[in-house]
DNA sequence: TATATCATACGATACTTATCGAAGTATGGA
DNA sequence: TCCATACTTCGATAAGTATCGTATGATATA
């Protein structure tokens, strides 16, 4: 018997199609009630709370009481990229309706994975960045540029808190649909969030798509010299 | 329910036991008999037959009938880093035994990531063509530079011959141990085979494990300038 | 205080599947 | 021709587990 490590373990939580379904839906690195999840597996409580516990133990998501009600979430930004990676790796999904199509097109086009941008606005944004010099990458990880300081300023984001934050600071983010690298850590994550604040883009309500807005178009415009 | 990517065909494979010391096994990359793998995975050939049959049957193994033989190996090198890629994110082996333990050392320190050179070996060496500007790291491949083609002429590859091979010529591969990149592809498979003939390397019957022999301590420090 | 809601615990059930014995097929050698 | 070997197919079995009905505990609301 050869010695090998333990992938058995990891697979085994993902091999269930309800298990999958529920992380998928955590993806968004948001909190939702086990009810809610339930629902999207399309099964009862009972057995939701049955995978939650599982995946509890083996530390793929937290739980936080509120109340009657219990919130889980994926328990770091380790495992949304661990996801991220399993889906680069495995085969695209069925497309079974006109509907499924566009809502995949539009998944590819911008989401959220964990608390920041990804998808095809993600990677472009960060190429952008790249050519213009804000940022550089360094093996996974992105440093940011005297060049980029002043450009994280003027779009009023606070460079100094966010790396007071206890995480990565802005690590290189694979990105399943795009097979490259986006920004992630605690900078893609105040960006994701500026933008939300400047109205620039909409989450929507149970899902991980996002919205590009009128103001976002000229936005991004104003300042990557972004066509959309 | 949301829209994601089919995880659970994939992982369903992996995360059962015996085909996964399976697929451990065949990640030599070389072709291997059914009643071989069920030695190693500890099971009957009937129940081998059986586990085999499904990977075969989804594209991770192919078969070649050879007499009354039967022999079995990864469909291709995509799927060996595909498997190298699971591993980097598994968390690491139990350790029971002391002889266990210092196979592991030997596997980290020298094997075969299917038909290449991997562990810590493969990524020192690849990390000193780079410094000494024999190869380029693009995205995820490496280019070969001028200095490149003298030195590897020097070592006796013929890569006009390699670049006919119906592969990726040198593409970057995820090394799990190292948790970097080594070289692979149809130069990383020449190299490997360089080394074997030369008496540098040499491989041990039915384990990944590489040795190193006392002419290829001298050849790697007279080529690569590297002291082991 | 009574009631509705949310989540978990327990037990029963049905389904999946890994395993192996027995039999069958194909091949090579004596 | 007979037998040994390598592998597969089939059927039975046992183990694991996803699911849900019912019941229970906790909490918010009326």
């Amino acid at each position: 018997m050869s010695i090998h490590p333990n992938i058995t373990a990891l697979t085994a939580l993902l091999a269930e199609k309800s298990r999958a379904t529920i992380l998928a839906a955590l993806m968004d690195g948001k909190f939702h009630t086990a009810s809610e999840l339930a629902y999207m597996a399309t099964i009862k409580p009972q057995t939701a709370s049955f995978h939650l516990a599982k995946l509890v133990e083996n530390n793929l998501v937290i739980s936080e009481k509120n109340g009657r009600f219990r919130y889980f979430r994926l328990a770091n930004e380790e495992v949304a990229n661990t996801l991220e990676i399993f889906m680069s790796i495995s085969p695209p999904p069925e497309v079974r309706s006109l509907k499924q199509s566009s809502q995949l097109k539009r998944l590819e086009n911008a989401r959220t994975c964990y608390d920041h941008l990804a998808g095809r606005l993600s990677v472009t944004l960060t190429n952008i960045m790249q050519e213009e010099g804000y940022i550089e990458k360094s093996n996974k990880r992105f440093i940011i540029t005297t060049k980029g300081e002043h450009f994280f300023k003027e779009l009023g984001i606070d460079l100094i808190a966010l790396s007071r934050k206890r995480r990565s600071f802005c690590h290189a983010c694979l990105d399943w649909s795009e097979r490259t690298h986006h920004l992630g850590g605690a900078l893609g994550n105040g960006l994701f969030e500026r933008y939300i604040e400047l109205g620039w883009l909409e989450s929507r309500e149970n899902s991980r798509e996002i919205v590009i807005t009128t103001e976002g178009k000229s936005g991004f415009k104003e300042f990557f010299g972004l066509s959309i």
